[in-house]
DNA sequence: AATAGGAGCAACCGCGGAAAG
DNA sequence: ACTTTCCGCGGTTGCTCCTAT
């Protein structure tokens, strides 16, 4: 009956991953590709849960993801995001490509949070907290002033969604900060591409497996660039046939995740180029404090 | 220079839905 | 139809780093 259990409970390490670890699971996804969490950390020669193995993929070892901040652009459209769908971090997360659920739920909760209560509004209920302090929260013009303010949703636009609909918009209310973040051209287009149409935003909310926007955008441009080594291709340095990775993981910057126990363990080296090592090594600072 | 407190983030826990048997 | 397990999600915890005193 059933299926075989997940993992062994007894041996199974926790806490922080190490480099060695990553190195295994990252091996190991490469050469086969995301299946079957169960099965990985034995073939991988992993004493991890495969729940495990597959947040700290997920979360940080993954090829298309970020790192650094929010812009404030993202950060806008998480907060646009969260006022109508709530706390399903997953599906605000889906519409912002190299950002994760873990990602966003932590910046909300330590910086938009904050943001928001400073500004005299709930974070629940994107409402204003008492009139009198919505009245002083933030002069309209420093709110005008944000990049993504002009693609913010209007309200009355989905009266069904818009539980808030009766006071100020959230999103109208919440947009700006006090800060002078960068925000580049590309963070703008991405507002455009996902909140500068209603009935778009809409559909988020009605269909689930509606691929990610911002994704297909991106990955379209990505893709098309012929200098971006292919992950299957890389992997073929091993000797083995790689099944065919997701679109996602043909990203170079997969290979970023690498550096910590050199890329030419794989047999990468040739992929990149002086500037994008110098990526590289950046990213890997940040992987070293583990 | 030492230390306490806060902030940020990675990882774990537990639950619910989906799927395998 | 039912049981068991897997997978993914959201909430929470705890460690590390930073800053103020």
């Amino acid at each position: 009956m059933g299926r075989q259990p997940c993992c062994d409970k007894l041996g199974v390490k926790k806490g922080p991953w190490t480099a060695e670890e990553d190195k295994k699971l990252i091996n190991f996804i490469l050469t086969n590709g995301q299946c079957c969490w169960r099965a990985v950390p034995k073939l991988a020669g992993l004493r991890r849960c495969g729940k495990s193995c597959r947040l700290r993929w997920t979360n940080y070892l993954r090829p298309d993801l970020k790192r650094g901040l929010l812009t404030e652009a993202e950060e806008q459209l998480v907060i646009d995001l969260h006022a109508r769908l709530g706390n399903r971090w997953s599906k605000i997360a889906a519409r912002l490509p190299g950002r994760t659920d873990n990602e966003i739920k932590n910046h909300w909760n330590t910086h938009i949070k904050k943001k928001l209560l400073k500004m005299g509004i709930d974070p629940v209920t994107h409402d204003p907290l008492h009139e009198n302090n919505n009245q002083q929260a933030k002069p309209a013009e420093e709110i005008s002033s944000s990049p993504a303010n002009h693609h913010h949703i209007v309200p009355e636009a989905n009266s069904e969604e818009n539980h808030s609909s009766s006071s100020s918009s959230p999103t109208e209310n919440c947009s700006s900060t006090t800060t002078t973040t960068t925000t580049t051209a590309d963070d703008s287009e991405l507002i455009d591409n996902i909140c500068i149409d209603e009935t778009l935003l809409n559909s988020l909310l009605m269909d689930d497996d509606q691929p990610p926007l911002v994704d297909a955008i991106s990955w379209n441009n990505n893709n098309s660039n012929d200098n971006l080594p292919q992950a299957p291709a890389a992997a073929e340095n091993h000797g083995e046939t790689v099944p065919s990775l997701p679109s996602l993981e043909d990203d170079c910057s997969f290979l970023f995740d690498c550096q910590d126990f050199g890329v030419h363990d794989y047999g990468l080296d040739y992929c990149f180029s002086d500037i994008e090592f110098g990526t590289v090594l950046n990213s890997l600072e940040m992987t070293d404090k583990h």
